[in-house]
DNA sequence: ACATTAGTCCTGCTTTGTGGTACTAATCAC
DNA sequence: GTGATTAGTACCACAAAGCAGGACTAATGT
């Protein structure tokens, strides 16, 4: 079993934290990790993601109702569980960690060679 | 070719650029990553990773001479190049802008359920 | 020469990351 | 109600990253 959280894994667990419970689905997800990162992603990354996650125990789902829109199939609504504020938490306090004092001196050398 | 870096990649990364040119070698980085975040790695993890990491040229390596110390084998000296310092700014980047305005979020939940 | 030891390399396997595409179930138009 | 249209999901296969454990190497010290 996975010790920590992949860098995708991370990200999609952000994305399903903003939306909230009842507004977290695949598209959604993906939508939002386009918005905030311009990452473009295919929807099959994101639901092979989720569902691993789901097996972990740091997400969980469950089939909404139909919405009243041309195509509207139901949706498979994602909500965080505890387990998976954990991980997310500990992701984050590992970058944290990990980064603290050395964010400055990595501009600087970006910069002395042409940035980003 | 990978797109993106991977958790474990951006640790090394890190762990290189805070040591600097002619003290990062293979024990050493692993020192800092488990100093820093608590976490034990193998050092094979390491080297495997590091050698991923060179192929990309995100790092490049040089053996240094030999120490005066009871075992001083020649150390592989790595040093973080252009390519490698873009991508951890990048890597970086994209989990400040995920994470935007969540962090609180993020605690606020996790001190819900009995926290870390 | 032989023991000792810091450090590196190799091998094999599991987990993540990814795109592509087929499938499903709902609306709309008539 | 039949078929076109469409949002959303599931499946599949493969590439890349994560990881541990032990073999190997080359230096010191006696």
């Amino acid at each position: 079993m996975a010790k920590h959280l992949g860098e995708f894994e991370q990200l999609i667990l952000f994305a399903v934290l903003q939306l909230g419970n009842g507004v977290a689905y695949g598209a959604s997800i993906r939508d939002v990790i386009e918005e905030r990162t311009g990452r473009v992603v295919s929807p099959g990354a994101v639901y092979t993601a989720l569902d691993r996650l789901q097996e972990r125990g740091f997400v969980s789902s469950e089939v909404g109702a139909p919405t009243a829109e041309r195509g509207g199939r139901r949706k498979r609504l994602f909500a965080l569980e505890p387990d998976g504020i954990t991980a997310l938490q500990r992701s984050v306090k590992t970058f944290q960690e990990m980064s603290h004092g050395l964010l400055g001196k990595l501009e600087d050398l970006g910069s002395e060679s042409g940035g980003l």
